[in-house]
Order: structure tokens, then sequence, then C-alpha cells
RNA sequence: GCGGGAGUGGCGGAACUGGCAGACGCGCAAGACUUAGGAUCUUGUGGCCGAAAGGCCGUGGGGGUUCAAAUCCCUCCUUCCGCACCA
């Protein structure tokens, strides 16, 4: 079979090999896909996630890029202006470790990679404007980064501080939130638990736009796969309460402890005050605490254990008395302060009230120590709570009535958070606040191969921003690289030492370098206008060609990428470059391409690879199995033997046009004239106009490019059954009927679609054509004249008839009651109902 | 635990708003052509009963709504993904 497609003796013509050669050169000749911005002609912007270049591009990428290629190809068909970029997200750690393994340059890793990238994509013939493409790791590229962020740094949306941090004891360098994986392992290392590390820092404001971040999702509902919007909202992870200082009584040095929550409501029922082991106020607590001698130790032991969130979740809890009291600032009641282990630092103040009726966790707590449970809500039905009797939280949000609660009760949850938090403001121990989960995005690496970070630190003037005029601060080009320690740029003297901008006195760079997110975090953009060096684009450029129509890649960059991207975007809305508000109006997540039940990947050595496939059958093969496999949302697992199928029907498809090329070269084009039609033309343009009306809708509407290529399929199984067609068949109409077919197919398999375009003697190329429109001559000619009309007794299928086509109940009735079948269910018995549905179905309901 | 998907032949998967379940493809079986075929073409292929006509069962399990349910409702199970003590 597949080798044969290389002798070409497998009795056809069809030789992909040559066929795809031919007819890149062709496209590449004719600039038929690059493009321009053009007001005079509705765009569409149409993007693949760009790739890392790692390792060999394998057919999981590859599905990715024909899922996009079908798109750009239909909507230009359409008439569309089709933006359909391709670029490399070049910068990154594994080129650097790639560098110190094989004493080698990351550049040269990395650029080897990319040509072999790009020779696969090429072989491919995906419609990409190759003049667009870009490279994050180009000075001309990053320069851009650097000028964002010296913007950031002016609007005071980057700043430094000095804070704990992800550390990752493999890669040796700081991880952001959303880098560390499975509650607490590295990314790239899943089996690597990450450390904690505290060192001076950038940071990139995104909590600055937690609350738009979170509004616009609003915006994207219906564009964006829902399970995405959901998960951005998680991250963000609003929500609206109260902080309130509570007194602590008789320390020394410590006056009160801020807690958080979002239910002021319950602070009545507080019995307790909750500090998790790492709050800075624990020793302090502790010091001359009649209860240290005791606690100390336990709370060692607290801190010692498992940092595993995943281990937190069902963990049991434990906690220590730290022998002091606060004060409840409604009630004046005494609590006693405890150190938990199940409060989190991070969230909120890093310190809570226990309210052990009303809040499963604080109730197991309390439980397991004896602290006090005071119902302070009771729910409007049933037996009213007794505190002795309850063996769970009573935790219904917003249900119920306050009691035990002084001047508020009575009150329903909703009303008393909003006048307790009133009344915490105006005594002024609290506030009412809205939090989130949402960090700032800590962008500092201390790595090699990354954006120099464009700041000096003068002894005299602190840290200045070099001047935009300086830029780009460019990467030295021959690192120490050895993967341990601080930053590679530290060890380079040339590029540390400078003259402050400022004074021209003596300074040092900053030698970190940025996350590579922040690459792809506005990679979209530069596309439009990849080449200016007066600017990261042209904003007009930008404004014809954004948003993104369609955004295409994997659920593996719901969080991160997806949501660095939205800042980005209000981060230049702001600065006026840009005037919309979200980059991307629809997103489209494919599924993975799986061997043996898991992803592709190389490190799993199951990776089929793309230019091995396209030896063996030819790109629009590949292609072709790709989208016909699954439909396009769905993980697909790779077969060798399904992909004969794809193989064989497009050498099918081949055999049937080669044989006819001689017969229709000479027609004309057909004028859709209905008249004079023979029955076998009838038949033959009727389902290739039905099928030209379904594969258009899988196209544009429904993305099931499985189905329309099934579709297609069967048409073309029809038209064989329809053999010979020089017997009764005008050659205008064999060429109509194959001509469909061709453009049909085009998006998916463009190689042999032109090839056979050519074959049926179409001057032009077939670039060139529209998607066939279906015009009223046409939609007459799609219509059955007769239907087979399913008769069901009592819902069960006795029979069909065959019926002209709109024929009314009495009819058909009657036919189908002329159906021995039919009649012999219905004998005997009396029709109590029918039911008709015109030209799809009877059925008779008998008693 | 919370949230979101997904469960259809031996396999990948079809079935647009409830209306012929299993399209299309893989695999398998039989046949044709052939020196040969792993090429091509034809036919068959959900299960059970039956020689056949035909009948019954059948879309994870159970229940319901309806003339009619893979599709809608309730409930349970399995599985994948995300978040995970968020106060």
């Amino acid at each position: 079979m597949a080798e044969q497609s290389t002798t070409g003796t497998a009795g056809s013509g069809y030789d992909p090999q040559k066929i795809e050669a031919k007819w890149q050169k062709r496209w590449a000749e004719e600039r038929v896909f690059e493009t321009e911005a053009d007001p005079s002609k509705p765009k569409y912007y149409v993007l693949e996630m760009l790739p890392y270049p790692s390792g060999t591009l394998h057919m999981g990428h590859m599905r990715n890029y024909a899922i996009g290629d079908v798109v750009a190809r239909v909507k230009r068909m359409q008439g569309f202006n089709v933006l359909h970029p391709m670029g490399w997200d070049a910068f990154g750690l594994p080129a650097e470790n790639a560098a110190i393994q094989n004493n080698t340059h990351p550049r040269t890793w990395t650029n080897n990679n990319i040509a072999e990238f790009q020779t696969a994509l090429r072989r491919f013939g995906f419609s990409y404007d190759w003049r667009r493409e870009i490279s994050t790791c180009e000075p001309e590229y990053y320069r851009w980064n650097q000028w964002f962020f010296l913007r950031m740094l002016e609007r005071g949306l980057a700043y430094r501080k000095k804070s704990r941090v992800n550390w990752c004891p493999k890669c040796q360098t700081v991880l952001a939130n959303e880098q560390v994986i499975n509650g607490g392992y590295c990314w790239r290392h899943e089996d690597t638990l990450v450390e904690s590390k505290e060192i001076e820092q950038w940071f990139l404001k995104t909590t600055a736009y937690a609350e738009q971040l979170l509004d616009d999702l609003k915006q994207l509902e219906g564009g964006w796969p829902e399970r995405v919007i959901l998960m951005q909202k998680n991250w963000i992870g609003k929500s609206q309460g109260a902080k309130v200082k509570i007194a602590v009584a008789d320390v020394p040095g410590v006056e009160s402890i801020e807690i958080f929550t979002t239910r002021i409501d319950t602070i009545y029922g507080a019995t307790a005050l909750i500090l998790p082991p790492a709050h800075p106020l624990v020793s302090k607590l502790l010091e001359g605490s009649p209860a240290r001698a005791e606690s100390e130790p336990k709370l060692a032991k607290m801190r010692q254990a498992s940092v595993k969130t995943e281990d937190l979740a069902t963990m049991e809890k434990v906690g220590v008395f730290t022998g002091r009291y606060a004060v409840n600032p409604f009630s004046g009641e005494k609590m006693p302060i405890w150190v938990g282990n199940f409060v989190l630092m991070e969230y909120g103040t890093g310190a809570i009230m226990a309210v052990p009726a009303h809040d499963q966790r604080d109730f197991e707590f309390c439980k397991k120590y004896g602290l006090p449970i005071r119902v302070v809500i009771q729910p409007l039905e049933g037996e009213p709570l007794v505190a002795g009797k309850m063996t769970e939280a009573f935790e219904e949000h917003m249900q119920g009535k306050l009691v035990h609660s002084g001047p508020f009760d009575g009150l329903s949850p909703a009303e008393a958070i909003a006048k307790m938090t009133a009344f915490a403001e105006e005594k002024s121990f609290g506030r009412g606040e809205t939090i989130f989960r949402l960090r700032d995005w800590g962008i500092s690496r201390q790595r090699y191969w990354g954006t120099p970070i464009p700041v000096v630190y003068c002894e005299k003037d602190g840290m200045v921003p070099v001047p935009d005029r300086d830029l780009p601060v460019l990467l030295p080009p021959n690192p120490k690289l050895t993967g341990e320690g601080e930053s590679p740029l530290a060890t380079d003297p040339e590029f540390v030492n400078v003259r402050c901008p400022k004074c021209g006195g003596p300074a040092r760079r900053e030698t970190d370098t940025m996350d590579t997110f922040v690459d792809s975090s506005w990679y979209f953009y530069r596309y439009c206008d990849p080449h200016n060096d007066k600017a990261p684009f042209d904003s007009a450029k930008v404004a014809y060609w954004f948003p993104i129509d369609q955004y295409i890649g994997g659920i593996t960059h719901a969080i991160l990428h997806l949501l660095y991207s939205r800042f980005w975007c209000k981060v230049m809305r702001d600065m006026t470059l840009i005037n919309h508000n979200e980059p991307a109006a629809r997103l489209f997540t494919q599924g993975m391409v799986q061997k043996g039940g898991v992803a592709m990947s190389k490190s799993r050595g199951n990776v089929v690879g793309a230019i091995d496939m396209a030896e063996k059958y030819g790109a629009d093969t590949g292609r072709l199995y790709t989208l016909f496999a699954a439909p396009p949302e769905k993980d697909l697992e790779w077969s060798e033997e399904s992909i004969e199928g794809s193989w064989r029907f497009l050498n099918r498809v081949y055999r049937l046009i080669e044989r006819h090329a001689v017969s229709v070269r000479g027609a004309k084009d057909w004028n859709e004239d209905p008249k004079g039609l023979s029955e076998k033309e009838r038949q033959l343009v009727r389902i290739t106009y039905q099928t030209l009306a379904r594969v258009t809708q899988d196209f544009d509407k429904r993305w099931h490019f499985n189905s329309a290529i099934a579709l297609l399929m069967e048409l073309v199984n029809e038209i064989y059954a329809h053999e010979p067609l020089e017997q009764g068949v005008r050659s205008e109409i064999q060429r109509e009927v194959l001509s469909m077919v061709t453009l049909m197919l085009a998006p998916m398999t463009p190689h042999l679609a032109e090839e056979l375009w050519e074959m049926l003697g179409h001057s032009d190329g077939l670039w060139n054509a529209h998607w066939p429109m279906l015009v009223l001559e046409q939609k007459e000619l799609m219509r059955e004249d007769e239907v087979e009309i399913p008769v069901q007794v009592n819902g069960r299928l006795r029979g069909k008839v065959k019926a002209a086509a709109g024929a009314g109940e009495e009819e058909v009735v009657k036919l189908a009651l002329a159906d021995p079948a039919v009649a012999h269910h219905v004998d005997g018995k009396r029709v109590v109902k029918k039911v008709f549905v015109p030209d799809r179905l009877l059925n008779l309901v008998v008693a």
C-alpha cells in the first residue's frame, strides 16, 4: 500500500510526493497565502497557538494545525481576507538544559529545532503567510518585551519585592504559582517538590486587573469553551467579605490580629481565632505564654508536616493552643487563640475566626479540641439546631435567621452581613472587602535563555530603567551555563557592569530574565506588523485584524497563557495602543493525539513524526486522517491501521477523476439548467448539492470535520455506483459533479485538490476558486421529489412507504395501510391516533 | 469534597431542533480479478431465536415524561479533566 505511493504502481497514478511538492512550489510562486490589511475586505484572523520548538514535530502538533488550516482555507474560499501566521515560542528552559547537556548554545539548539519544525510545517502545506513568521528569541522581538516592561514600570504595573517564591531545585529557578502543579510539584519535573525561598523578584500587577479579568469573561461566553471560562473564574477566585481586627488581650507587642471572613453574620458564633503555623505573630504570642512549653514542640512538628496541597485537603486537622486570648469585637467575649494546620497563610489575611456551628472545617477542629460550639443561625424550617446534638455544621449559605447575636437577632444572613459590616466600619475595627485568589505575576527567572529585564541598579540612584533608546538590552552571546546557582547573566562582567543612565556612575544590570509567558502574551499582535522597528506594532493594522476571530490550542493553556494574554490586552488598551477588551473572540481547544492511551510526547517515546508520516502516505492523507478519525475537540488515539482508510479514499477519488479527465477536459461550465436532465444526471446532481449543503454546515457552524469527510466519502461512493458516467451523463455535468467534490476536499487535502482541479481542465488554480454557494437553481435541484417515509405502529418500525415529497397525511396513511407488514399489525385493531410528520414519519397508534 | 466533560457494535465514531440507532471508516468473513496480492472491485457484518419470512432485545444501570427518547427529567454507577481546607 503505502510503499506503492512511492513506486506509483498502486493501480492509480496518485503520487502524493510529486503532487505535494508541485503545488507547494506553485503556491509560493503565486504568493497565494500572503496577505495585507485591507479595510475594503472582510477579515478573518485564525491562529493556532505558537509552538515551542523542541524535539520532533509530531502528529499531535499537526492535528492542531490541520484544524486551523481547514478554517483558514474555507474562509479564504469564502472571500475573507485571512490572516493565518506561524511563529516560534523560542525562549525557554529546555533550550538551556539541552545546551548544558550537549555543550552547545541555546540559540543553536533552538534554531535547529525551528528549522526542523519549519520544514515539517511546510511539508504539510499549511497556508501560512511565512513572511510574518516571528521568533521570540530574536532581539527584534524581545526588545518589545522590554519596551512593554518599561511602560508597565511607568504605570506602576511592574514592581520589585522580596518575596517567598516557589523554587524548583532541579530547574534552579523560580516558578510562577501557575507553574506549580499537582499541589506542590514543578510543572516540568512532576516528581520534584517545589521548595520555598525568599528573593527579590519582579512582578507584574495582574491583580490590578482582577475585577476586569473576571467581568470580561462574560464577553467571552459563547465564544470560549465554558470550562475554560470556569477555570479562569476559579483561578481569579473572587470572594466578598470583610476584614475584621480582633483585639488581643495582654500580649506585649501584639495589639490585634486581622481576620478575613465571608460570613461576618456568624461572628457571634466565633469560639476561637486560628492562625496558620507560619503566621509571623505566632512566636510573639507564644513568648511568655503559659502554654509555651507544651505547645512549642507540637508546633515544630506541625511546621515539618507535608506541604503538599493534595495531602492538605484530606489531612487531619491538628492544632495547638497558644495560651492567649482575643476579644470578639461584637460580643466582647474572650476567645482562645489557636494555631491550626488547615488555615492558609496565603489567603485573605492569613488568619480566621472559627465558627464551628456554621463552618464544617471549624466544626471538625473545635469538636476535636473540645472548643465550644454556638449556634447563631437557625434554619427557617424544621427543628431548631442544638449545639450539642449537631453532627455537622449548618452551612446553608444565606438561609435562616440570626440568634444569640445581640442587636442583630432576627435578621437574615444577607441583612446581617450588610449591617454588621457597616457597624464594624463605623467603629473602625473592620471593613467590607473583596479579595481575590489571583496573585501578581512573578516574572523573574534566574536563567539565561529569556528576555533580559531592562533595568540597572546604581549605587547612587538605585533602580534605574534602561532608556528606550538603549533597547534592546541584548543577551550576552557567550554565557557560562551550568544550570546551577544564580542567573548565568550574573557571571558575565561585560554584561553586568554598566554606567548608570542617570548619573553615568558605575551600576549593575539586572541579571534575571523574564518568564517566557511574557513572550506569548502578546505575540499575536506582532503578526499584524512583524517587522516594525519603531513600535511593537502599528495600531491601525492591529485595529483591522483584531480581535482574533478563531484561536486554536490545547486545553493545557486554559489558565496560564490565556489569562496573561488577557491581562496584556487590557494593559495595552489602557495605554491606548489598541481599542478592544479581549484578544480572542472565539477559542477552540482541540483534543490531544494519543498513542497507547497517553498524549504523544518525546519523553514518552510514543511520537509519530510528521515527516515520517508525510513520507509514508503524503501530507494530504495525514491531514485527512487527523480530521477524520475523531471530532476535533476530542482526544484521538493514533491508529496505524485506520489511516489506511484515508489513504484508500484519496486514491479512490484520484482514480475516479483520472478516469474522467479525458471526457470532461473540453467541457464547458454547466449552466445549472435543471431542464432536460436525465434521471441519472438528476440523481448525481441532487446528491452532490445535498452534500454541499451539509458539508458547508459542518465546516461553518459545527466544526464536524469528521462527518464532513464521511459525507464526501458517501458522495464518492455514490458517484462510483453510477459508473460508467460516460453513459448517460453529459460531460459538463460530470465535470460539475467532480469539480464540486474537488472543491469540498480542498480545505482538507489542498494539494490533491489542486491536482484534480487541473486534471478537470480548470485553467485557473484552485486557490482562486470560491467555495460554492448554493444558488436557487441548485437548491431546486437538491430537492427530492420522492421520499421514503418510515411507518411505525405503536412506536415500532413496521414498514416504509415511498411517497411524493410533501404528500399529505391522508395519502401516506393510505399507502401505509397497503403495506402488508403494517397492515398485519393494524388488522383487527382500532387506530386511536395518527402522528404524522410530513416527509419524515408516520406513527399509527392502535388499541 | 466542589466544578466540568464523557459513557453508542470487535475498534474510531455518525445521528442538525425528541422522529428509521449504528452513517462513514477500520477490522473481520466470503467471493471476483490475478502468477501472486498486504492492490482493486463486489457482498455481508449490533446481539439473540429462526432454514427463511420474520420476531424479540439493544445507545453505562434503574425509574419517569411522550404516540415516539442515544437525545428531555430523576436517580445511581463508571471514567477523564480542572480546582482542592479559599474561611
